[in-house]
DNA sequence: TTTTGCTAATTAAACGTTTAAGCATATTTT
DNA sequence: AAAATATGCTTAAACGTTTAATTAGCAAAA
């Protein structure tokens, strides 16, 4: 491959200095006071020489490199890569190209993640972040960094994000499940200590309670991100095996519901009488499923650009206030919790 | 946000000049002679300030930017996503960065992301070539750029690439429905010039031809990249209705089984007994279905990996000689093609 | 004594841009 | 006529690295 054409070349092709050259190139020749015709001919040496910038030449030059990084949990998980999706899209409109990384939870990758893309100099990070990366979350904070938070978040980390109403959302499902007769309800949920988990939870346990329902001990697993299927298969059979057999499933995210489905469908349970099923995120599985499973719905496409509108806000003005921002969801009813209806006196 | 530290911070520290910062801080002390107890004085200023080396810097100056371009069709695909990741982890593991995009099968975007990246300075990218491109990647090997297509190719085309037999593939696939006993076999493809879909075409038509069943025209529907469900739909319902309708389908793709699914799924239509299924890739939904449907694998982990692989060969070696890498296929029998077997003579 | 050969450092150029400052010449204003 | 302003271009420094070439001191060899 023969080296590429620079401004060097114009310059020398055209017979002028490389400083006009760029000027011109940058439309800045009012500004500079070049020649109506010495620019032309700039214009078309650049053309007849099929001339392309070096970015990183100019990133060094500008200290900005038009580049943003993503740190999801795992883009091959379709939640995140949706959200890439509209996230790469939105950014290109603005003239960003992404980089993107998986953390796989851990808060080590997630420090080796933010460490590369700022050694590249990215402009700006958005971050599903991971459990334990509070620290280096802050570091980013205090050094003025702009990031926004997507999906996950930390309570005393006064930091840009963008994510639902867990608690409200946990609560509004659990509470459906209950109006539609299911009375013994469990949870399979993430052992982690992030947040939002910790927050779906809280709003499962809250609705329970609010309606009079003591909640089980058993009627809680929690399972680690690796070995999923395999893990969530045994929380299901003990539970299902038990003594207080649970009457409903309420699943944290898409990946634990399908894990669970493959167990609940390999068993024969009948759903919605034997069991509900009621479901975080979406799935084109849920579709799929001998009863289409009721799921709480969050707009990807209104997380991705929210976020990207308020890391763009945020280049800006590194120093303006951050802002949490809470996104609708939306309780999708299906047949997979369409047990007869009970009235219920509130 | 304050400067970042730079070698030069360092260097005043210690009372040196930048370069033998650079020594040390490349482990080049050996061959520059830099002096032990000087090296180590270094080292711990660069510790103590937390120096970052700034990776455009040393790209412009080395020339290269350890970083990898990955065109696919759409990132939010699983399909591509997964192949993502299995790329990113392997990249990483090469000390690699990924920047990815999404071409939407549109050769003026994958004009644009070739060009957004090659000006970004990546040292070599991979390719799901969108239809049309090929002008733009002939392009790329003339100039002798490092580059691996995946998924798709061009038969006029030298380039390397990674992928499957989709004659064969198609070929097998078809065959296993005859065997069924199926007869009046239809094809749901996409409408593109893209060999790989022709081949799959292809390789319906001479199984179906080898074994002595006629093809009619109304048994393939073709379908553009936009609006896949409405279309599929409509195809489906115009195949079904109609007077030779098809006791099996073949989808040419996970995204164009899925959009059939749903429709055969809310039509009630009887699988296996009263029609067959069979796709290619892979889909959560396939398992979910309640006849698991058959179909063609591809390991996505042995394409990223060898396109990966290839892309460092070629990088290493611009002339090396280009290869064309044969992924191997597997047909996963399950129930949505149970149908009674028939006996043949072969 | 001069030459050669180490050792340990520095200098300076280069990568490809951008951009402030400078320098002629020409033109206008006072 | 002198001063101010405009015009059209160049110089040079800067961004943060890397690395070839050079220097300078000192010990060993001729």
């Amino acid at each position: 491959m023969e080296r590429k054409v620079s401004i060097k070349d114009i310059a020398k092709q055209v017979g002028v200095s490389t400083a006009l050259v760029s000027y011109v190139l940058n439309n800045k020749e009012k500004e500079a006071r070049v020649g109506k015709e010495v620019a032309e001919k700039v214009r078309r040496a650049a053309r007849k020489l099929n001339y392309q910038p070096n970015l990183i030449a100019r990133s060094l030059q500008s200290g900005r490199t038009q580049t943003l990084g993503l740190i999801v949990a795992d883009i091959s998980n379709p939640f995140f890569s949706y959200i890439a999706r509209v996230i790469e899209d939105a950014a290109n409109q603005h003239g960003y190209t992404v980089i993107i990384g998986s953390s796989d939870e851990q808060a080590s990758k997630s420090a080796t993640l933010i460490g590369a893309f700022l050694n590249r100099q990215v402009d700006g990070l958005i971050i599903a972040p991971a459990e334990q990366s509070e620290k280096q979350l802050r570091t980013l904070l205090n050094d003025g960094f702009p990031f926004v938070l997507i999906d996950r978040y930390f309570p005393g980390l006064s930091a840009n994000s963008v994510h639902i109403d867990n608690y409200r959302s946990a609560y509004d499902a659990s509470e459906h499940l209950i109006r539609k007769g299911y009375r013994r309800i469990a949870m399979v949920a993430y052992e982690t200590a992030l947040p939002h988990m910790q927050e779906r939870i809280r709003g499962y346990l809250a609705a329970l309670k609010a309606n009079g329902i003591r909640t089980k001990r058993n009627w809680m697993m929690k399972t680690g991100f690796t070995n999923l299927d395999q893990d969530v298969q045994t929380g299901l059979r003990k539970m299902l095996d038990g003594k207080e057999r649970p009457d409903a499933f309420f699943f944290a995210t898409n990946s634990l519901a399908v894990a669970g489905l493959k167990y609940i469908y390999r068993e024969g349970i009948r759903v919605p009488e034997e069991l509900g099923i009621i479901s975080f995120d979406e799935s084109d599985v849920f579709d799929f499923f001998y009863a289409p499973v009721t799921y709480v719905r969050q707009s990807i496409e209104d997380i991705g650009k929210t976020a990207l509108d308020l890391l763009m806000k945020q280049m800006k003005n590194p120093n303006g206030k951050k802002e949490q921002i809470l996104i609708d969801t939306k309780l999708i009813i299906r047949k997979s919790t369409a047990r007869t209806e009970i009235k219920t006196i509130k």
